[in-house]
DNA sequence: ACTCTGACTTAGCCGGACTATAGCCAGCCC
DNA sequence: GGGCTGGCTATAGTCCGGCTAAGTCAGAGT
């Protein structure tokens, strides 16, 4: 990566406010990062999410918790005939969005982690093709590292 | 996402040898994230690595020598003039490919978690135009998470 | 009213990530 | 060869995620 006008010297600036890092403040914890994988997997209710990721109850109650309160998940009231009205997890616009997040950690486990490619593929539902997360311009072209420059955001008020 | 075949019975398998699973016992601390964030910008050097990460010398030694270890870095000596031989740490391939999930955080975080967008834009170098992680068919086209399907990899040996 | 079940909550513990501080070691300079 | 500097290593302690185990609580069924 390149880095323009006043971030070339990367002495002079600190990486503050990083979305990087505020973002690992939500989904920064090995549960988490799965009970996002199993919400795109469409699990939605509380039992299965611990189940599924492999966490105790426990785990799973205080990371969805978090998880709604900033908003990734919306907890949905549901009702089951003969059952009590009990709460579905929900992905909201904001948790569907880490779906690139999730994808490209499984990609780059798939290549570099197993031997064989890993269990699971991805595909486009439609045709079947293949699908990978990277890193593109508006027309959908992949762009390489090193043809990729990080430059300061236009000043909306301070900073 | 949809699950193909023997996977839509979501209680009948477990998703074990999870590559995302994997990817996070590799890069699931923040320091790992922050270091290939550095790396991606364009640190090389132990210093500069603890101190721009904001990490202590201890964590970005021990985090650094894993990283090495697993091929995420490669570890090569330089010299300085006047100086003794030390090393540095350049991004391999495997950790070129992380890219996409580095940079899918970012924008996520840019997008959810700041409330302008965040501090810092990353564009195509030549044109200037900005840059977005996606989940592509193979032409370039954007995938959403309803017209995702998941499928069993084909059986190489066991599972 | 009583029980049962599913969804948590609480308490106590362990282990790993990270911190601060200190020490070690290689090698270049003098 | 003695000191300095940079790159670690060692030690001790904190914090937090996750674990186990037990308790709570709402409400449907009986």
């Amino acid at each position: 990566m390149k880095l323009e006008g006043p971030l070339a010297d990367r002495d002079a600036w600190r990486a503050t406010r990083c979305s990087v890092d505020l973002a690992l403040t939500v989904v920064g914890t090995r549960s988490a990062m799965l009970l996002l994988r199993e919400a795109f997997y469409g699990t939605t209710r509380f039992h299965d999410f611990a189940d599924r990721v492999g966490i105790t109850e426990a785990a799973a109650a205080s990371r969805l918790r978090e998880l709604a309160d900033i908003g990734v998940f919306e907890k949905r009231p549901y009702r089951d005939e003969g059952q009590r009205t009990r709460h579905e997890y929900l992905l909201t616009d904001m948790g569907r969005a880490l779906l690139p997040a999730v994808l490209a950690l499984m990609q780059w486990g798939d290549e570099y982690l197993q031997t064989d490619g890993g269990p699971l593929r991805v595909v486009e539902d439609d045709t079947g093709a293949p699908v990978r997360v990277q890193v593109c311009t508006a027309d959908g072209a992949d762009v390489a590292l090193d043809r990729l420059r990080v430059r300061k955001a236009p000043n909306r008020k301070g900073r």
